[in-house]
Formats: structure tokens, sequence, C-alpha cells
DNA sequence: ATATTTAGTACAATATTAGTCTTATTAACA
DNA sequence: TGTTAATAAGACTAATATTGTACTAAATAT
């Protein structure tokens, strides 16, 4: 699987988020998406500490969009959310990956790396506003 | 990850066969790439079993391809390899999947749904020859 | 002050991936 | 016909990744 349950919970949380004038607090939100809420926290940590989410502590706290939807990248949230890129296979982004000292005359690469180029391409141009 | 070294074996050792006359065996495939033989004849043993690979057992037996590379698309030596589509995310090739009984108000599904689509397009019009 | 809320980290449970091993079956060929 | 080489199938194990929990510290509104 390409994604796992954290993207999930993340595109969803901002959504949530992005509709909210004042900032909504982890409880809040893992309530209204019926979900774990220390997951959920380590995950909206991830987000602020990447400049997508503003974090105020305390009474009254939560999480508010640090940016517009529109500029905020899918791909973006997924790479906080993971803490990782979303890979077709651990050498597709770059032959460098490759542990096998055959990179230079691999067949599949090529096309590992066609797939994986389509795939960031597309995470990369879409919006949160877009998926909304 | 949307692939895993099950996959890169079943792709690779379909590329050494397709190059021989005769039928490869399995130890032969696992030294040539460097591979754990007993794992390696589990993914062949399911290609097989779905007619991707025709196998022969006993002394000179081993696997070669049941038709031509350009009949046999990527995708389809993915699935037999994992056992199992290849998937951006549990629910993101059908909505039916959903277990959160929000499905039909799920504001994440129709990009999920999208990208899904788009992956499985290019695997399936992609084919053993054209990554060769 | 105190209740609320995020930050961070260590830990635990579960699922998936990767690999091993064993036994049965089949076929070549001496 | 017996021996050897090979696949078939499935149970088992090990390693790793994912998902979730628990607890303590720090910050802040009231």
């Amino acid at each position: 699987m390409l994604l796992t349950k954290a993207s999930e919970y993340a595109l969803l949380s901002l959504i949530v988020i992005s509709k909210e004038n004042d900032a909504v607090d982890v409880e809040t939100l893992s309530k209204k998406l019926n979900i774990s809420k220390s997951f959920l926290a380590k995950i909206l940590q991830s987000l602020a500490r990447n400049g997508i989410l503003i974090s105020y502590k305390g009474a009254k706290g939560g999480f508010k969009l640090s940016k517009k939807p529109e500029d905020i990248s899918v791909l973006e949230v997924i790479e906080f959310a993971e803490k990782k890129a979303p890979t077709v296979f651990e050498c597709s982004s770059s032959q460098s990956e490759c542990k096998s000292n055959k990179a230079d005359i691999c067949l599949i690469w090529p096309f590992l790396n066609r797939l994986q180029m389509k795939i960031d391409l597309f995470l990369s141009e879409i919006s949160l506003k877009d998926i909304m």
C-alpha cells in the first residue's frame, strides 16, 4: 500500500481544520473522525513541526492551518504524516538507493522510476483545496 | 511502498527466463539474482499457478514463459507475485472497502481513486517486453 | 493556581514482509 | 528400476513496519 492510515488521518484532519475559524484540538478531532487521540496527536505534531499547521498550547489551544488550502499540496501532507515520501519501491526515486551493486544494468529501474515520477507529479499538483 | 520484493524478484526472474530457450530452474535463478531460493520458489510457483509461467518438474525441470513477453502485463505479474493487486490505500480501488460507514461522504476517496486508476492504467498498459 | 492542551518519548500490540524448512510429487536417465 | 534433480505446497519463523497507548513536561487562558 502506497499510503498508510497516517496520511488518511492527516488529510481528513486538515479538511476539518480548514473549515473552522478557531483552532481545533486533538480531542475534538479524534472524536469527530473516530480515531485514536494519541496517534492523531503525533501526526498533527509532525504537520505542525513542518509548517503545515500552527499549534496553540494550553486551554483553548489546538491546531490551525498555517496557509491557505490551495497552497498546501497533498504530497507535502503525506510526506510529513508518514515522515517519508510515498514510494513505489525502495529504489524508485533514485537509483542511488539500489543496494545490489548492479544499479547500472538494472532492467526494471527505468520502469519503476517512471511510475514514481507520475505519482510524484500527481500528488504535488493536487492541493488540499482541490480534494475538498 | 506500493511494491514489495516479491514483485521485484518476479520481474527480474521473468526477464532472465524470457532470454533463455530452455526451462530455468530456481537454483540457477536465485544464484544469478542473488536471492533466497525458497522465497523465490514460492513466487515462481504462484506465477505458474496463474498461467504466466509453465513449470516442469524433475531433472532438467524449471520454468518457461507461457506466453510472449509482449502479452504479459506488468500488472498481472505484480498481482500474482504479491497475491493481491497493488493499491494506493485500502479503499482506493473500491469505495465498498470502506469500513467507516461514511463512505458516501468521504472527501478523500475521489482523490485516492483517481490516483489508483492512473497507476492501474500505467501498469496494465506496460508489458514485460516494454521494460526489457 | 488550575485546568486545558500541545510536545515528546518510550513502550506495546498487531500486521506485513521476507525468508526457512519439510514433505510430497514428478521426471530424466543410467 | 532406482537414484537424482527438480517443482509443489504449506507450515513455520524472523524481521520490520504500522498502529496505538501511556506518561511526563511545558505552555497558556481564565
